[in-house]
DNA sequence: AATGAATGAGAGTTCATTCAT
DNA sequence: AATGAATGAACTCTCATTCAT
């Protein structure tokens, strides 16, 4: 799941030891985080799970709180930038989101580790973080909300409902995909995307 | 230490004071678990905040754990019975399904310290009775998507999206009320409750 | 719930339920005791293995020491009774010593919960306690040093040996019953009696 | 290696503050189990005693019956490897008999701590370390039991005593050394020990 | 004679973090 | 860059005992 791997050509691609140190930790703590939750998992599982020593993982991350920060940050970044592509491209706004909704799904099925982390973990976080990261997830769903306003203005889409609520409805269907999809049950990432761009498409029409 | 309860008559039925020792201690537990998390609650604040003593808290409750779990049962049990009277009733299909998607809004934002423990802290309850959790939840999915598969049989509701499907997809949105919905806001609970409820039966729509 | 005492004859004596209150305390507390050492046995687990409350329990006894200070003083009392009436028996001296040897070792094993729990568990007695159990068994164990005396001033028994040290060997042999023994092994208790008594008095040979 | 010791030049090389931490701690943890019990003992005692705190000891030991573990492991090590070298010299039968009987006495005396908590704590160990223990100690006996079959099938010993109750018989009496014998008394250890094999050798003879 | 709710002290253990090396 | 010993505070839970009824 996590790329993780030998910036350098020549490291040794060794079975437990690959990729820089700390994006060992980072990946080891992502499993462990979504496995056990964040308050369940010592600092100890992680650096024994990464393969080194508690001193270097104080070397690059300042604190547990920091691993975690660090993998919120990233997940929302990568989704961010992946919103951001699919809503520019041309074609007609009810096309334009339906990509958006099925790809959310699709990319939060793929890390499904990160996002059940988000669901479970987000509340201990330290206040200042929480606070960022917080922000950060507000833009992204003002993103979506703007698609959705978009159509309700040109007509495309219902009017009588709050664009927000309706972010909050659907996203709320997209965080919850960690507590029962599974891989190698009866529908592909894709296929589950499509059915959620479907309902919402077919909820906002006017 | 603290004496706690109301030996004097008169004393004050104000917050902390009512009820019986175990209730109190499910109200204070409730509460900070909704308020911090579960693993970031101490045994030591809930009983300080119940004003009773740690040995009169496991003469009570076999454990931490058990406090949550007694929290999961009630809330369960709570609404299990409320999906049980709507599903009934005598009305159109479509009707029945909207009532109980209402209700089942109105009564998480009723009780939504409950259901913020629920979806945040489920995880840390031990195999056994996380099973018994699942289980009884279980069953109360089991029975909205009854509703939706008559509807779907009937020829009220578009029959091409698996009825299990429907149902995670809504209750991730419900689910996700905890984290967005402010008493105080803009909206209602009964009209998020409408608002959610129109969504859904228009996705459904033949 | 327990019915308790039937002190009077005609009360069903039932499996469970016989005997009087602390009788019955004590009669558990000893299996307890033995199986798991007295620190590792709660009061509760003894109170509900006699099916009685822990209200009752201290009812009748001070404290658990207390419960435990009974069953010793109750084995050292029977011990030192049936000494007591075999040393005075009308026979030559190394029959006398003989008798008691094999005697001492069949009430052991007779009772040997009880003196497990001596072995294990004196030390955590009171000090007081502790006093008065250690008098009364040295009291024992003098009784048994003046046969041998007797035997090395009338020359039935060599004299090169000092009698205390002879009496701390033998009861080293039977104290450690608890250990080994094991009803349904191949022995029968008093053929291990005769075979140490025979091993003690070979030993003393002039 | 261990910080905690001797940080003033001149500070006293006496009880307290010799060796590393592990070596400190399982020294003050002897003497403690010795006089209190095992479950009468503290962690907090044990790591006060030792001048360290909780967290250096569950650093170096895993858990409180580590201790006692690692204080079983020792004595039995050193009993055994002391057994071994008496029986192999090059002496008659009763000679080396003789001189085991005598050691394991004169060892047993000067480990009295380890030797008490051997026989009060061994049951408060886990099922599984206390396997272990009982295995070691089975070797131990069984060693001994050897020589007394190759006296009796030499026909130096009397034939007619089993010789596993003439181990359980002599090593009842040593463990019960611990119960009585004072440093300071009027015999010295290598005295004990040879009217003990004295008495032994005298029992057996044929 | 007996109950059972309540106490309060202390148990063993875990853990994130620091720091000299 | 990395180690690992050590800290110290906090954790959940247990227990013998008391006392109003």
């Amino acid at each position: 799941m996590t790329r993780a791997n030998a910036r350098k050509p020549g490291a040794a691609p060794g079975a437990d030891d690959q990729g820089s140190v700390p994006r060992r930790l980072l990946s080891h703590a992502t499993k462990l985080f979504a496995k056990k939750g964040f308050d369940r998992t010592s600092v100890q599982e992680i650096v024994e799970a990464a393969g080194v020593t508690k001193g270097a993982m104080y070397h690059y991350f300042g604190s547990k709180d920091d691993l975690l920060y660090e993998i919120y940050a990233r997940v929302l970044r990568e989704q961010t930038e992946q919103l951001e592509k699919v809503a520019v491209i041309d074609a007609p706004l009810r096309e334009r989101l339906t990509a958006a909704a099925s790809d959310v799904v699709v990319s939060t099925i793929a890390s499904l580790d990160d996002n059940k982390i988000f669901a479970q973990s987000m509340h201990q976080l330290s206040a200042e973080k929480q606070k960022a990261v917080r922000a950060e997830r507000r833009k992204y769903h003002e993103r979506f909300r703007t698609l959705i306003e978009e159509g309700q203005a040109s007509g495309d889409f219902r009017a009588d409902k709050p664009a927000d609520l309706v972010v909050d409805f659907f996203f709320g269907s997209v965080h919850h995909l960690g507590s029962w999809y599974h891989r190698g049950g009866s529908l592909t990432a894709r296929q589950v995307g499509d059915h959620y761009a479907d309902l919402l498409l077919d909820s906002l029409r006017p």
